[in-house]
DNA sequence: GTTGCCGGGAT
DNA sequence: ATCCCGGCAAC
């Protein structure tokens, strides 16, 4: 099991969900309920660990930036009362951390805690109150040895129980993953992340994570025009793959964020408005190699749908090989992007029990029930969360399902399946 | 008949 | 934007 708790002040509601291949994501509205979602997420976590299921949580404290553009949060805690909670998450997080069934490869040097987005120009851009996140090159924004927030990673490490040499994420980037460095950090600039759908057959990669829903919006989700669309519950399956390549800086410019063999057309027509983003992303830093121990298939980011930018498509063919047994990829979700070490979950457990629904991702270009434009989309396979939970535990249930719209729980489920056909195709 | 969820209304 | 539900269509 994967566990991901995310702290995001711009996220209305409290979401907690659970995902295909026992994995979670975690929202918290705001810094408050950090603690809120700690116990929640410990209890699930004990919960799907009874389940047999290994888990590695991660926490991202949303990086506080103070500057004259970013929108700080009026009602802020105390720094103490900021501390408590923080270091009630990190021991949570330790005890989860620290478990015995919680193992993921060693991490290469050069995605370990001075590698990652610490170093980075990733910023929340100045919209973040608003739910609307991008990343901003470093230049056009706040500056990012801007002042800190009162606390560092370094306070949490006191907590951390010393990990095992290999076992579990490598410990700087543990640290650096569970407790946001609140000082923003420059990033190497070798490295690029991009954004692959993870649809069958689709494969294509966006410099953007707004770019990459939008694609799968308009593209596999059939939502054309539908920009408007947001109700918090709309998902998305993509992954981040980082490229090497020493001109990002060059922002999208020059968008092509490949290597050069790796370059090629796109691979899509894309609807995608195109529109040259100068508040892009320059990103991760580990290098994705194609024999990487990369594991798509454990984690798949589900994107709570914000507002979004388009950006010109980019299609890098073969550049973001996973292996079907890896272990290791990274994910990528507002401000600052987490590199991630994965769990080797077995085949069998990377499967959702009882996914019978599975067969029809064999089945073609469209895989995802891609329906035609105006036309009533098939009805799913999957377990609705009223089968799932029933009708006596209504307030289990997704929010579209209590209002009686498509189960996000389903669709991420579908859209899984699809995409982690999709890569092991690809391998 | 049951269930999923679209479309639209109420707030 | 959020929430609810009538009603259609798939099952």
């Amino acid at each position: 099991m994967t566990f991901h708790a995310f702290q995001q002040e711009d996220v209305k509601s409290d979401i907690s969900r659970k995902l295909p291949d026992q994995q979670f994501l975690l929202f918290t509205t705001k810094e408050e309920d950090l603690k809120t979602a700690e116990t929640k997420k410990l209890n699930r976590a004990h919960e799907y660990e009874k389940e047999n299921t290994r888990s590695v949580c991660l926490l991202e404290q949303k990086r506080k930036v103070v500057s004259s553009n970013i929108d700080v949060p009026p009602a802020r805690k105390s720094s103490e009362e900021l501390d408590m909670d923080k270091v009630t998450a990190a021991m949570v997080l330790t005890s989860l951390s620290t478990s015995p069934l919680v193992r993921s490869p060693p991490v290469r040097p050069n995605e370990s805690l001075n590698g990652s987005w610490k170093e980075g120009g990733f910023v929340p851009s100045s919209t973040s109150s608003s739910g609307y996140w991008s990343w901003n090159a470093p230049s056009d924004q706040s500056n990012p040895s801007t002042p800190s927030p009162p606390l560092s990673a370094d306070s949490f490490k006191a907590f951390r129980t010393p990990s095992q040499p290999d076992d579990g994420i490598d410990e700087g980037e543990t640290s650096n993953l569970l407790f946001d460095e609140p000082i923003p950090r420059k990033r190497k600039n070798s490295m690029k992340v991009m954004f692959k759908c993870l649809w069958k057959n689709c494969g294509k990669v966006l410099s953007t994570a707004a770019g990459i829903q939008k694609h799968i919006r308009t593209i596999h989700l059939g939502r054309v025009g539908e920009s408007d669309y947001s109700d918090g519950e709309e998902d998305f399956y993509y992954t981040e793959i980082r490229l090497n390549t020493d001109s990002v800086a060059d922002g999208l410019s020059s968008l092509s964020p490949v290597s050069p063999s790796l370059a090629s057309p796109p691979s899509f027509p894309t609807q995608d408005t195109i529109r040259p983003e100068t508040s892009c992303a320059k990103t991760e830093t580990k290098l994705m190699t194609p024999l990487s121990r990369s594991a798509p298939t454990n984690l798949y980011l589900v994107h709570t749908d914000h507002a979004y930018q388009a950006t010109p498509p980019v299609n890098i063919p073969g550049s973001a090989k996973f292996t079907p047994n890896g272990s290791s990829f990274s994910i990528s979700w507002q401000s600052p992007p987490v590199t991630f070490t994965g769990i080797p979950v077995s085949p069998t457990h990377n499967r959702p029990a009882g996914s019978g629904e599975q067969k029809q991702s064999h089945t073609g270009l469209s895989s995802p029930p891609r329906v035609a434009f105006g036309l009533r989309k098939p009805r799913g396979e999957g377990k609705k969360c009223r089968k799932v939970y029933g009708m006596e535990n209504r307030d289990m249930w997704c929010t579209a399902c209590r209002w009686k719209k498509a189960c996000q729980r389903r669709k991420a489920k579908l859209i899984l399946q699809e995409g982690q056909a999709a890569l092991l195709e690809d391998f």
